[in-house]
DNA sequence: GAACAACAATAAGTCTGACTTTTTATGGTT
DNA sequence: AACCATAAAAAGTCAGACTTATTGTTGTTC
């Protein structure tokens, strides 16, 4: 599933990844390659490319004479996708799914307004229909294709922003809609203002009416605030 | 400089990354691991750990009998900050430098609206002490000092904000100013209105006024993307 | 006793060569 | 034309030897 469990060296990222994620080694923490790959009985190499990788992510940093530390959280690259899977797979999923909501806020909003002013004819399409989509599943618990429509509205949105930042926000959105709807919140059915307001953001975008595409796509956004606060205040 | 040129490896990527992001390989080319060494005359070892991190940052992918290929830039990792400044660095800097302006006015006035909420006393105080360095550099060709307390400015909003993925945006608003400052725009001193706006904004996150906190920061958003588009229509 | 220089220990970094495994292309058979 | 066996290619893995930078220690000197 997750694009690093082939061979070897994906396993161990696998499991080494979340585990510091997860903050199981604090911040200064020292391992040893050495010892890290006889654990997990891999050989050097395979164990080096794994710390490679996790350098690179600034999870940890290698130093010689000294070893493998792990850095300091703020200092971690948190918008890796791989990390942010990690971390919603773990321990502090709440604080990852909570900032990861209020980038959200703060980004679909504007990508909605450009998306307004740079969709095409096949974007504006796919808007409407993923729209439409939500309606029809928002009622009888059909949460499984809610969510697929949910998550097809919003990468379109962001894919028709014209910006590449936001586009590939696109995956996180989705991640973030998955774990609503398969772990914390979730009643029954989806909030029907919430539906109608996916409704009337299509059609600003397919008006071309950026400004109200952005202030409708915000109240989404106050929405999906609210939700978190109402189940972590 | 670049946190990844210590050791062979770094010195590989520094290289190979660059040529990636700026296009020398077009999405779909074959490299080949043993052929990339002797070009760098570097062991096999080292080459394979120069790639795993590539591929962590999904620029390429390897596969068994085919080869390294070359992603399509739309599935780059593309905040990854070594990446960035490899794009910054390179043929596509205009682009990166418009994508990475047009994140920071989705963000920035969400995160100053936060700051006014969250902000400690020592934030406020630097906020303002950021201020008022702007204002004593504003005039008389003193960009280098600007420049200091504008990163310093924007980065106290985004920590303030008490959002990791905002607080981790620091580094990347750090690069897009100093860009500004250093090739492209910047006339002789900095838009005297622009500055203003920046004391007005540390007035409201002071006052805990995170409206205005957020409309304020809006507004001198909206004066970086009107430098953009006068430079590039 | 403090400052400093020489040294030794340590863990990462590098290289080499042999071997394994997966995947794709080839070519022959029905 | 469809299918299966085979071969080739490139990444993946491993083991071992060697190099190098860094740090802690020891010992010398003032």
């Amino acid at each position: 599933m997750s694009t690093s469990d082939r061979g070897l060296h994906g396993h161990v990222l696998g499991t080494l990844g979340p585990a510091i994620t997860a903050g199981e080694y604090p911040p200064g923490s020292v391992l040893r390659t050495d010892e890290l790959a006889q654990r997990f009985e891999v050989s050097r190499s395979v164990m080096r490319e794994a710390v490679r990788v996790l350098e690179s992510m600034h999870l940890v940093e290698s130093r010689r004479r000294v070893g493998v530390t792990v850095r300091p959280k703020a200092e971690w690259n948190v918008y890796d996708p791989q990390v942010i899977r990690w971390r919603l797979a773990g321990a502090d999923r709440p604080q990852q799914l909570r900032s990861l909501t209020v980038l959200r806020s703060a980004v679909e909003p504007v990508a909605a307004g450009l998306a307004a002013r740079f969709a095409t004819a096949e974007q504006c399409a796919k808007l409407t229909e993923s729209a439409l989509g939500m309606v029809a599943n928002s009622r009888g618990h059909r949460l499984e294709g809610y969510l697929l429509h949910d998550v097809a509205f919003h990468r379109v949105i962001l894919e028709a922003s014209g910006n590449e930042m936001f586009a590939r926000l696109g995956d996180v959105v989705a991640e973030v809609l998955a774990g609503r709807t398969h772990h914390e919140i979730m009643f029954d059915d989806p909030d029907p203002a919430a539906v109608t307001l996916h409704v009337r953001v299509a059609e600003a975008v397919r008006e071309g009416d950026g400004e109200r595409a952005e202030r409708l796509t915000r109240e989404i956004a106050v929405g999906a605030l609210q939700e978190l606060d109402v189940l972590a205040p």
